[in-house]
DNA sequence: ATGGTAGGACACCTA
């Protein structure tokens, strides 16, 4: 962004011609598991006009990449888009301002689940990829043997781990977001006792998230920025009566980032009324800001 | 201890 005020070097229009092209003072990454896109496009652009970050990764798109909304999405300023969907489940997307520079989707566990998209932003993103993750939920019983989706979720957590060590992708300007189907600290779950039981707080799982976070190098943005012991939520059960009276949440979604960029976490935003909309996802946006 | 809601595809799966 440039500034108003003409400095002498600036009204002359001397610019050393070696410096590398300027690059954008801040980029807003937000992460959103919208439990079918198509159904709820208008939520979508009404976050988008409302908030503007340049990046928005999405989780539980539900729909083939033919099927996805692009138009929608470039009327609204959003013109670039690495998409990797499937027919009715799963599904995840990144749609940017900034243009994207390559994109790349990985599979997990040997499946053609569409888990996991990857984009790089050109120069006016400052180069930064942007790895998108949707997690497996696991299931409702805590136990691998008896649940094969918990052993999936299991599995993909270590491959998520393997991964991090092996290719490195926290080794620069990289920013990890998503549905990873966890809350792993103590206060990411209305009631750590009456949760240490449930999928999605069971030492099992939130070891293994925390293995491959800190196997991969990420560093946890949103608790850098908003410590423990402050309670904290992304996602609220759609079976409750009445879900912000209860606030029985949990944090699901995380952003993380590559040790080079944490010393530009701006600040984060937990959007908690997008979970009072019309006809809501049962996540909420979660944006970060880097300066 | 139980059942509670939601979306997509297609008769039940996933969350």
């Amino acid at each position: 962004m440039r500034s108003d005020c003409s400095g002498a070097g600036e009204a002359l229009g001397i610019r050393d011609p070696f410096l590398p092209e300027p690059v954008a003072v801040s980029v807003t990454v937000a992460t959103w598991n919208i439990n079918s896109v198509r159904l709820r496009i208008d939520l979508v652009t009404h976050f988008l006009k409302e908030h503007g970050p340049d990046v928005l990764c999405l989780q539980e798109t539900k729909c083939q990449d033919d099927q996805f909304p692009l138009a929608a999405f470039r009327k609204a300023g959003y013109a670039h888009a690495a998409i990797h969907g499937q027919k009715g489940y799963h599904g995840v997307a990144v749609v940017s301002r900034l243009p994207i520079a390559s994109w790349s989707a990985k599979s997990f566990c040997g499946k053609t689940d569409a888990r996991h998209v990857a984009a790089t932003l050109g120069p006016e993103g400052g180069g930064v990829t942007v790895h998108n993750f949707y997690v497996p939920a696991g299931g409702d019983v805590p136990d691998p043997l008896e649940n094969e989706k918990f052993a999936h979720k299991l599995s993909f957590l270590d491959e998520m781990k393997a991964w991090g060590e092996a290719d490195r992708p926290a080794a620069s300007k990289a920013i990890l977001v998503g549905d990873l189907n966890v809350a792993p600290l103590e206060n990411d779950v209305w009631s750590h006792k009456q949760m240490l039981k449930v999928v999605s707080h069971t030492p099992i799982e939130t070891g293994k998230l925390e293995a491959a976070r800190s196997g991969g190098g990420w560093v946890d943005a949103v608790r850098t920025l908003k410590p423990e012991p402050e309670k904290v939520y992304t996602w609220w059960s759609y079976r409750a009566a009445d879900w912000a009276a209860a606030d029985r949440g949990r944090r699901l979604d995380h952003v993380w980032v590559s040790p080079d960029l944490a010393g530009s976490l701006g600040e984060v935003s937990i959007l908690r009324e997008a979970r009072g909309w019309e006809r809501p996802s049962d996540h909420v946006p979660v944006m970060l800001t880097l300066r």
